[in-house]
DNA sequence: TATGAATGAGTCTTCATTCAT
DNA sequence: CATGAATGAAGACTCATTCAT
């Protein structure tokens, strides 16, 4: 009754996709970290309103996870690929390590965001599509120990200790390219070449 | 007239030190990252007036500042002690690995900080200290080469894979904790003896 | 060139008449308060955009206004069917009150913002319904003073008396829900036949 | 880190009091109603900055909730006086009818906003100190009834109707004073008289 | 006439920082 | 040097209203 709002004049811009607030928010937060994101920095990159957002996602969180799926899926759907060729076990394995490597460096921005850009308290749907992605490297690991090709016989062990391992490699590299890393394809072959030799049977 | 104001009295507790603040800052940070501790929270734990951090240090980015060139200092410290020991090479890169790991999980919001977060913003100073603990790690390398203990003979090479694989296993944990990751101690070993074993000469 | 966008159709369910959305607005408001209810929810119960309120009402006062003056000459209607009755002045008096009461308590909403809702910005339009309103509860005094069923001979102190009693009786009931008042009727009840009692000559 | 608020200049206005913020918001929301009164609103109708008004309450539930139960408990103070007299009970009655309605009338301010404004929800403790004034009421009613001067004998009937009927009357008074109510005082008396004649035996 | 994405002021609330005492 | 009330920008989110289609 009393708060009758202002007819105040609109100058409509254009449409806004939920792509193009994706790739905004990405960067945004790849470079500035989760927290320091907000609503209104997306959404003045884009040049939109910052309720605009609101039209295509419910939140920020909603943003964030998007990107993380995103992400996961695309990474599971080449891992996938590999995990079931029926090629020797062990260079299986390490054609999956090159594809990790290779697939992070190729969309650092969609790999930061995911794997590197903390925030607290992951929605399970995330942490499920982590895991599924994180279960394809895990396949080939039990491949070749169901072949008895390492010398390790613990799945998960082996496992995150190559994810880790792998990970700390490529994330390092987009987030500190100012870092004097070796020449990336030798320094990623090497990287592989001690994972697999610390792991396999003599 | 009507509205003479009890000046209230200001009652000085006592004196507090840049340690103290400090002291408390980091057990926050550590706690809850640097975007949930506030300047109040850290006021109100050691129980003084907020303002009176400000009598201490310019704003809270100082405080954080501090607290990591101060850490990284401690790590340069432990990693130098282990360098210099005249241990064997081998086992002395491994104390050096337990310790890079140790000091990361004990100072996750550091940790973070230094290695992880954007460095848009960070302090010449900060981007030193991690460079120069990555040198102390090298060192360890130089002298596993120097006395044949390895199979691979680039130190760089070798420094790079070991420093990026620790720095995966680390921030994954830090980062993700939610995901289920094997006891610590257990994953940390397995990654150091994985590494080791891939380095070393059969 | 680049961003060539789909022109989205936009595909027109049907027309949306003013009382259709009157009708949906009343239910919402009755049941969630003035303040609550949003345009869009209005639509999207309707099932219509929620632009296309706007073509039938200049903003939600409108929206409200319109069922405020709608409801109002509904009870006065009523009030007057019982007024121009040739029942017993006394009963017919009786009748005015529940029906007064009746006309609150199923129109909460529209009776708060006529009777209780502070003024301002009121249209005179609905003030205006809620005077003539009384006056027809005023109308039945006169007629059972006229014909000397009461003790009491001064029309306004009497219905004065009645109208604010009644008015307390209904607005303490919306407003203050929470109150354990006795059941509904029953009180209303009790309420008439003690005010009748009150004025009734012995 | 990047997010290292401007320093920008502050012009210290003054001290603002709990009291101070309680006698704008009670205004505002006798003015506009619960839902009409923004926190800014009051803050900007004092002067004060919107964060100060946080700085003696935690949201805006809680000044309302202040506002009632310092109404509840002066009126109640007031009733618990004549509650505990040994007058003859229906006289007594009579004095805690007149009692509440000059309380009404004599702040109408505090009057209104906690028996009039509608907010949804009431907290606990204003229910209760609601009911612990309106207990005085019933207090008297029950001596009336115990002492066998009333042809009604269910006390919560006898006092809600009472209650609801003063209500009615104090509030149309303060809130539609444009309407040509009779004389305050016989208009009162007028009331207490219908409604002790209605409850009282013959 | 209907659509529905976009607008942007407005809401509550938090918190780094200042400054009179 | 300490206090702590006050500041006010900023954050997430809501919603009445507009307007190109």
């Amino acid at each position: 009754m009393n708060k009758a709002r202002l007819k105040r004049p609109r100058k409509r811009v254009r449409e806004f996709s939920r792509e193009e607030i994706l790739d905004t928010a990405r960067n945004l937060f790849v470079q500035n970290g989760y927290e320091s994101v907000t609503i209104r920095k997306i959404a003045s990159e884009i040049g939109c309103a910052s309720g605009t957002i609101y039209l295509h996602f419910a939140d920020k969180a909603e943003i964030f996870e998007s990107l993380c799926t995103e992400t996961f899926h695309k990474l599971t759907t080449r891992l996938v690929a590999i995990a079931e060729d029926n090629d020797d076990p062990v260079e299986c394995l390490k054609r999956g390590c090159r594809c990790y490597i290779a697939f992070a460096l190729e969309h650092p921005s969609h790999y930061i965001v995911t794997f590197v850009t903390p925030k607290s308290g992951h929605q399970p749907a995330i942490l499920q599509a982590g895991i599924e992605c994180f279960g394809n490297l895990r396949r080939m690991v039990v491949r070749c120990i169901d072949e008895g090709y390492l010398r390790l016989t613990n799945v998960d062990e082996v496992s995150q200790v190559i994810w880790t391992s792998l990970h700390g490699l490529v994330s390092l590299q987009i987030t500190h390219s100012e870092f004097p890393f070796l020449e990336q394809t030798r320094l990623a072959e090497r990287h592989i070449d001690v994972l697999v030799t610390g792991i396999r049977r003599t």
